[in-house]
DNA sequence: CGGTCTCTTGACGGAGTTCAAAGCTAGTGG
DNA sequence: CCACTAGCTTTGAACTCCGTCAAGAGACCG
């Protein structure tokens, strides 16, 4: 379980034996079921999670109801919200389980001992988030320069192993246009 | 000049005197007139920019040849194409002074040698970048769930320095709508 | 089977774009 | 100090993309 985590971070620094030992101390294992939620608004969010199987998605509910995705996190993304993660303050983003989802999760305070313990990781960490960065850039420019078509063949190649897992509102969601109107998207494209 | 840089640094993180003396020796200055290019496609962003004075702006250019801006760059902001610096490949946004500006700049060899010299940077550019996704974050949320006249409103509070400074395409540009079309939100506010 | 959730299709409305023209403003050079 | 120019802003009219509302058609699960 905890092997699939070290294999990530092996990716992008090395580790002795004894900081994988501790890496695995300081996270913990938790499944959950579709549709379960691992973050609700107010609450704080209280771990940073790593998915090991199974997919989460992040989300915000804006004043009409309307679910605008901020990312999907299948097998070996990361997420949070980060804001109430880092500043201990209400979440805003809903964090909610779209298959059963086996996940590593670390708390606050574990992470800044694990930081301190094992240097190295904030390099791993700096590298996550500066992708994280380059992601959503790309992923703005998208909305403000793309039509729907292209944003949506855009996902595809992001995400290609989620085409065929997720219902279609919710990449209706994450192209930040109505099921309805994506409907006809794809009709058009296929023709 | 490397004060100002110091200060900001201090801000998240505690400096010896001799890191002090590492940090300025690694930073250059440099000194651009208003409408000069620091990044323009394709050439690599060699630099990461500290802005001390004056204020920067990066943005892509689309097919059309529309100008979509990523992010402004006032005092004490960093800036630079971030994927470019990195990854050492052909950069996509252009970096341009809006105004006379001066700078802090430092080279990706520097800078990594810096972070392995003064370890607890490592810690000041981690909370950049988490500062960075946030802003990001919302911004996208932005777009993809408010009209027009409330992004206009939250720009005003994130930039509430730079209203009188810019011209009103570039906000519109930032904000995602034509020149055109802010200015009758704009009429429309002031009624 | 029956009910709920999802996807499709149609008609209409509104937000934002495009193109064109005219009014403003601020440098710049004489 | 004025006159010119170039760039910026405003305004109008037609058009496009996308949203909303409503209804029906599948599809999945108990």
């Amino acid at each position: 379980m905890h092997a699939v985590l070290l294999q990530e971070l092996k990716k992008h620094i090395n580790l002795t034996a004894a900081e994988e030992e501790l890496i695995t101390a300081s996270f913990r294992y938790k499944k959950v079921r579709k549709s379960q939620f691992l973050v609700q608004p107010p609450d704080i969010a209280l771990y940073e999670h790593f998915v090991v199987s199974g997919c989460l998605m992040e989300y915000y509910l804006d004043d009409n109801g309307t679910q605008h995705t901020l990312i999907f996190a299948p097998e070996k993304w990361w997420t949070t919200d980060l804001h109430s993660f880092l500043k201990k303050e209400e979440s805003r983003y809903y964090i909610e389980a779209l298959e059963d989802t086996e996940l590593l999760i670390i708390t606050r305070e574990a992470l800044d001992n694990l930081l301190k313990e094992v240097p190295l990781l904030n390099n791993y960490f700096r590298i996550l988030y500066q992708n994280a960065i380059m992601g959503l850039e790309e992923r703005l420019l998208n909305v403000l320069s793309s039509k729907v078509e292209e944003r949506y063949l855009r996902f595809l190649k992001k995400y290609p192993q989620l085409e065929n897992r997720l219902p279609q509102y919710l990449i209706a969601s994450y192209l930040g246009v109505t099921p309805e109107f994506f409907s006809r998207v794809k009709s058009r494209i296929h023709r």
